[in-house]
Parts: C-alpha cells; structure tokens; sequence
DNA sequence: ACAATTTTGGAGCGATCGCTCCCGTATGGC
DNA sequence: GCCATACGGGAGCGATCGCTCCAAAATTGT
C-alpha cells in the first residue's frame, strides 16, 4: 500500500535514549538527534509527532531494557547479599559519566511534566519492586535478618541507588562507590 | 566618580540562584532571567560576563548559603541521632520540588563543564565535612558504636542524602521520606 | 558648571531552536 | 501499468537563543 520506511524505529529509539542520556532533554536538539539517528527531520516528526513524544518513547525503552537487565540480574541464584552487591555495582557500572537517564530526567524536569514524571515514577517502581523481591527473598532463606522492616529497608535502598547513580553521573571514583555499596549491603545484614 | 549600579549584587545573585535552582542551567534564559532579576541585559552581562559567569556565582553563593545552613543545624546541642534526623529532614523540606541546586546541576551538567564540576563537589565536600564532624561527635559520646566505621558512614549517608533530594526534587511525598530518614537514622545506631 | 565615567534602557546582531511544508521518489494494491 | 500512499531529502518558517553595541541618563571629582 506504501512504501515501507528504512528505518528501524526500536534502533532510532535506542539511538535516541543514548543522546537523551549524556545530554539531557533540553540540551539535545532536533538536528543532532536527526544527526545521531541518521534520520531526516520529517521522517523523525512524521514517526514520534515531535521532540518530546521521542523523549517519551526513549523513557519507556530505557524502562524496558533497564528492567530487564535488572529483573535478570535479580533471578540469579546466590547468596542475596552478593545478587544485591553485584545489582548495585551494575547500577554505577554503566558508561562513566552517564548516570541513569530516569534520574537526570527526575531532576532536569522535576515535576513539571506530568507525562515525563507518570515514566519517571514507573521506572522508579520496577527498581524498587526488584528490590522488594531480592530482600522478600533474603527474609525467607535467613540472610536476612528476620526483624527487617522491608518496606522501609527497601525504600532507604531504593534511596541510595538514586545516590549512587548521581555520583557516578558526577564523576565520582568508582572505587569510592564499590565502598559505598558495600557498606551499605553489610548494614542491612546489621539490622 | 561614576553613576553607582542601582542593584544589590548579592540579591541579584540570591534571585539568579532561585531560578537556576527551579528551571536548570539550560532551560533558563538570559531574558528570563532578566525579567526576574529587574535587570537589564546590559546591566548583567557588564556585571557577570556571561549566562555561565551567573550561574558560577549563583552556585558559590548557594554553597556558602547552604553551608552556613548545615553548619549551623549541626552545631545545635542535642542527641546526635535528633540533630541528624532534623538537619534531613531540613534537607528535603525545601520548597516543594526544587530539590538541590547542586544536585539538578550534576545530574544536567554532568562532568561537562570543569568549573561547574569543581563547584559541585566544593559544595558536596560541605555536606560530607558537616555529617563528618557530627558522626564524630556521635562517637565521642557514645552515642554511636565506638566501632563506626567513619568514613563510610558518612558516605553512605552522604549518598543517601543525594537520594533523598532527588526523590524530593521528583515530588516524592514527604511522609515516605520522613520514614526513610528516619531508618536511615536507626540503621546508623544500629552498627 | 563641567568633564569623566559608569550606569540604564533598548534595539538588534547572527545563530539556533522546534517544527512545517513541499517535492521528487520508491513501494504497495488493483 | 497506474494510482494512492508513505517515504527521504531539504528549504525555510517564526520564535527564541546568547550576546553586543550605542545613545541617553545619572553621579562623581574638580
């Protein structure tokens, strides 16, 4: 019926997350995005509308991809502690300097837009519920203190990876944040 | 000698900081800023050079502000774990969604701009120094574990604190991070 | 009063912003 | 083959960006 496009639109958008990612929302334009995508301008807008429903769909990957990877991470077997130290260190592990795209995005648009912050919150719920599920386990197999309040020791863990990714986008030594997550993982067996 | 300018500098900054703090570096403009500040362009570009210059003045000044803030919570008299408790929660009750300048700013910016990074984590040594010299004193009375492992308790707080004014700066409800601060607080003691 | 100096007020620079429109082209169903 | 449809390519829209320059106004030392 029409011509098909030469794109593949799950690319342009990984492509897309990627610059969102380093530059931020405001700071990327339209042109270095149609640049970084090898896309054209009226192709972009035709397929995403306009720059923020791109930015939009880029959140929802960067869910997708980020909660798989995490919800992997969280089903391998081992002691809870370890899945924990290892997830952690993976969180901070990415490309220096890139933090996490959710929590640039939380403090670049704060609340402003309601759309932006409903992924926000929900990129937000998968980390936490991965959380929730690691520590539930850890509480069944007795790696865990039994009198752990899990709610409140998921959202004070939830907390520090926000922390810990703010610091790896400020350039923090890496070396300090493996300290850091490890600290915090013997802590929680401290109860 | 000559006509004298007819605007305070400092307030000017005060005002400049304010808007950097709500919108970010990238998202405010020097007409914006002009309109919020009562000042011509003329007017600020004579008197901080540049867009950039400001928003170096407005984080010194925020850095100076705020650590004059912590400075004074932490020399309170009082039950170290109270004064903790009430210099976080002072932390995140800043007007609603604001978040923390230095925070926004390392998170946007990134590890980009040399001279916005050495404020950055200027301003983050404040905070670092502050918790530092109130854990010590925890321990000196005892009210800590003699066996507290300094350095990375206060980095693990220090973390928690960027966790917290993100969550913040995202519209988090204040009572959930009452509740993480406050276990933040016990998990301290509880070694 | 006068000259020197620095201010305010504002027009306007080139560049870039997000975005739209049009055109020639390629691909589908009939 | 033919028309409808969506495509890639690109010019260009109005608005805003950061920034500069200049004239009129205001304050000082002499």
């Amino acid at each position: 019926m029409a011509r098909p496009r030469e794109f593949d639109e799950q690319d342009v958008v990984a492509r897309a997350t990627g610059l969102f990612w380093r530059r931020g929302y405001t700071a990327t334009g339209v042109r270095e995005l149609g640049a970084e995508l090898e896309l054209k301008q009226s192709s972009l807008y035709r397929a995403f509308h306009d720059k923020r429903g791109l930015f939009l769909r880029a959140l929802d990957h960067y869910r997708a991809t980020e909660s798989s990877q995490a919800e992997e991470l969280l089903e391998r077997p081992g002691p809870v502690r370890e899945v924990l130290r290892d997830w952690l260190t993976c969180m901070v592990g990415e490309e220096a300097g890139r933090g996490c795209l959710v929590v640039n995005t939380a403090t670049e648009l704060g609340a402003t837009d309601p759309e932006v912050r409903r992924r926000t919150e929900a990129a937000f719920e998968v980390t936490r519920r991965a959380l929730e599920s690691l520590l539930r386990r850890g509480c069944r197999t007795g790696e865990l203190p039994a009198g752990l309040d899990l709610d409140a020791a998921v959202d004070l863990l939830f907390t520090t990876v926000l922390g810990l990714r703010v610091r790896e986008r400020a350039g923090h030594d890496p070396a300090r944040l493996a300290a850091t997550i490890d600290y915090a993982v013997r802590m929680l067996a401290a109860q």
